[in-house]
DNA sequence: GATTAGCTATTAAATAGATAATATCAACAA
DNA sequence: TTGTTGATATTATCTATTTAATAGCTAATC
């Protein structure tokens, strides 16, 4: 059973996964589009119907916290991509992801910081 | 204009930049949901309205094309990915994509050498 | 010339997703 | 008591997506 989330659900749940936890009123403050209240409440309840957050009392509003960790999100996506888009290869996937202007190179030597210490592993 | 597959139009463009080009019958006999003939030729000519290929006749069949690479179309989801699941982080992403049982030494080995190609590139 | 095989074209309909108006309720203030 | 405020609950609507039945066309075949 693979999670899946709408683009709206996403945009909810980053919300959620950045703050910890998080109101109604707070993840529509963050959203760059401007949804009315009852379109965030919308969302919220049927991630609560998917059992992805659940809510505490907290005043008069709720206070939801998620149920799920972006890596369980994520693997759907990255798995579709991976194989959809990339054939299954892990390299080109990476290569495109590390292609923008924007990369800086201590980030990428953290990247293969990260390989090295997992070929190490592996080869124990 | 950042170009958005739906999943059924993903599946289809995935057959077509497989095999460099494709005809209704050919993805139909590829994907493994049991779709009919017409379904296919549907998200066909949804693709085609949208831009994303282009068709020629082939006998009494049409043989599409696409117009766009795998690239254009990872890019919207990969930064979606990025941004709201990893928090921007391309390091975590990596990370995940390589922490399944089934990723080789070999592959790891691949895209550690891709990256000291871009560190030395970028270093220039 | 009628039939069949193998397509494409048209049209419909069901489901999923996104958005929000409005109703309701509880606590506090006047 | 009676608003007013700030939430949630209910309900509705619209659009996008998915699926496919059926109609129509053309070339080969009997």
């Amino acid at each position: 059973m693979s999670i899946h989330l709408t683009k709206r659900e996403l945009d909810v749940m980053s919300v959620v996964w950045e703050m910890g936890s998080a109101t109604v009123g707070e993840v529509r403050d963050r959203l760059t589009d401007d949804l009315a209240y009852s379109t965030v409440l919308t969302v919220f309840r049927t991630l609560e119907t998917k059992g992805y957050v659940r809510h505490e009392q907290e005043g008069k509003a709720f206070r939801y916290h998620a149920l799920i960790q972006p890596d369980d999100a994520g693997d759907s996506v990255l798995g579709r991509l991976l194989n959809k888009v990339y054939q299954g290869s892990r390299e080109m996937l990476v290569t495109r992801l590390v292609s923008g202007e924007n990369v800086s190179p201590e980030e990428l030597r953290n990247i293969r910081k990260m390989l090295d210490e997992r070929l190490e592993e592996m080869e124990k």
